[in-house]
RNA sequence: CGGAAUGUAGCGCAGUCUGGUAGCGCACUAUGCUGGGGGCGUAGGGGUCGCAGGUUCAAAUCCUGUCAUUCCGACCA
């Protein structure tokens, strides 16, 4: 992409609303702009990172089995009604009425819809199991919205739930879903936790929430350095525990990630059934597994970024390198610039070039603030001497490089791709 | 919902206390220079001072109400 092209409105100031650095960068690298507090547009720079992590979210998905489909936002209070959340449900429940005044609500979340999904199409044992998941837009009218992505009241959430004969099986399901979010958190590059949870007010008996370590995290981890155990504080307990509270390492954590075995919470009273071997019905044993996937790109800069800007882990920058063309009008620049520009898009790079008549330091430090984790200075002395000088975000390091070459490992992941 | 703060140009802010008809930096437009860390000059454009009512000869400024945004708390996947 050609940034002279390119809707990437950066901001040299912070704004005055933004308190946390995920909020903060992710205003002034272009990649967001509120509508209405806790309600985001995604503009162009910032919806390719959360489509970075959708498309390995939901790689990981299909991996484990679960099925791809899409629910709508708007949802009959009806449903609601008959596991009793619409009277249970505070504000939180966003309420609308359509013009024969029936209720409905904007959905917070979808155990309703997809059970009434499941009761009217899957009737026997032999069907079973299935896992059905979606990435959608959530809406909930959070008390408080703050921090910009990390509590919208509109956000991105990946929500997946299974069907199972019964509770063996659904630990089966769990243990499939648990382990697709370590391969989703490894692959997106993010230092992270599994911790042991309170189950809330989703209801169930088994959860385990996935935290993203972050000093600006909103929540307490106790966790043990030599050991396996981890906890967030809330739910600790030294009975339960393997070492003293003194002995447990403490981190910030921001929770990107949910799982729940549900059981019969949401099936027995939707009369969402099974029809077993012996010819009995039996509830449905479920299980709710959610990523904030808009969550997730906050808690990666909260995670990674320095005073300069963004340090994108690379399966989640919008781009793996950006070309900072130095006084592009010069020819022999702007001949090198391009040819590099279009042989990595031949070789199935995602590149950014900087081909605007813009001073050196604005385009040195725009290109810090996005965060690419690479960088190809192209210049006049450079060109010169036929070399380029590439960069790496989050080392620092330089180096220069005769035009043709590339850094070590730099294309190592793409000769799969290409191939 | 309790407590607190802030609303003046796209962004960051001054001006409000002490009323006199709106200003600075950045950004933007034109133009010239510059060219390795948000560069320099010249000439420009842009604001019902959140909104409504009130006091006054006169309101960004004082009074009342209201809306919005943010922070702390309680709550929460």
């Amino acid at each position: 992409m050609r940034l002279s092209q390119t809707f990437l409105p950066t901001l040299k100031e912070t704004p005055s609303e933004a308190q946390v650095p995920s909020h903060r960068l992710l205003l002034r690298a272009g990649m967001i702009r509120q509508v209405t507090s806790g309600v985001y547009n995604w503009l162009p720079l910032g919806l390719k990172v959360l489509k970075k992590v959708e498309n390995i979210v939901r790689e990981e998905m299909n991996r484990a089995g679960a099925q791809e489909i899409l629910m709508p936002m708007v949802q009959p209070a009806e449903l609601w009604q008959e596991t009793g959340r619409w009277d249970k449900m505070d504000a939180e429940l966003c309420r609308i009425q359509d013009r024969h005044n029936r209720d409905f609500c904007l959905g917070p979340t979808h155990e309703e819809v997809v059970t009434d999904l499941y009761r009217n199409n899957i009737q026997s044992y032999k069907q079973l199991p299935v896992m059905l998941y979606q990435i959608q837009t959530k809406f909930r009218d959070e008390i408080r919205p703050r921090f910009g992505l990390m509590r919208g009241r509109e956000f991105m959430m990946k929500d997946c739930y299974s069907f199972d004969v019964d509770r063996e099986s659904a630990l089966e399901s769990y243990e499939k879903m648990r382990l697709a979010y370590h391969a989703i958190f490894s692959r997106l590059g993010l230092d992270f936790r599994q911790v042991v949870a309170d189950t809330g007010a989703i209801g169930g008996n088994y959860s385990h929430e996935f935290h993203v370590l972050a000093q600006t995290g909103e929540d307490d981890l106790l966790f043990d350095p030599e050991g396996d155990y981890a906890v967030n504080v809330e739910k600790y307990n030294e009975a339960e525990a393997p070492k003293a509270k003194e002995e447990l390492e403490q981190k910030k954590g921001i929770e990107v990630g949910h799982i729940f075995l549900l059981e019969d919470t949401y099936s027995k009273p939707m009369e969402a059934n099974v029809v077993q071997q012996d010819g009995k019905p039996t509830p449905v044993t479920m299980g709710c597994y959610g990523i904030g996937v808009s969550r997730v790109v906050a808690a990666a800069i909260e995670q990674n970024h320095d005073d300069s800007g963004i340090v994108w882990p690379e399966p989640m920058a919008p781009f793996k390198v950006g070309i900072v063309a130095m006084k592009y009008k010069n020819d022999a620049v702007k001949e090198a610039a391009d040819n590099l520009y279009q042989s990595l898009q031949a070789k199935g790079v995602e590149v950014l070039l900087d081909d605007r008549d813009a001073s050196p330091g604005q385009k040195f430090n725009e290109m810090d603030l996005i965060g690419l984790p690479w960088q190809c200075v192209i210049g006049p002395k450079g060109v010169d001497n036929g070399v380029f000088e590439w960069k790496n975000r989050k080392t620092g390091e330089k180096i220069e490089l005769k035009a043709g070459e590339y850094p070590a490992g730099f294309l190592d992941d793409q000769q799969a791709k290409v191939a």
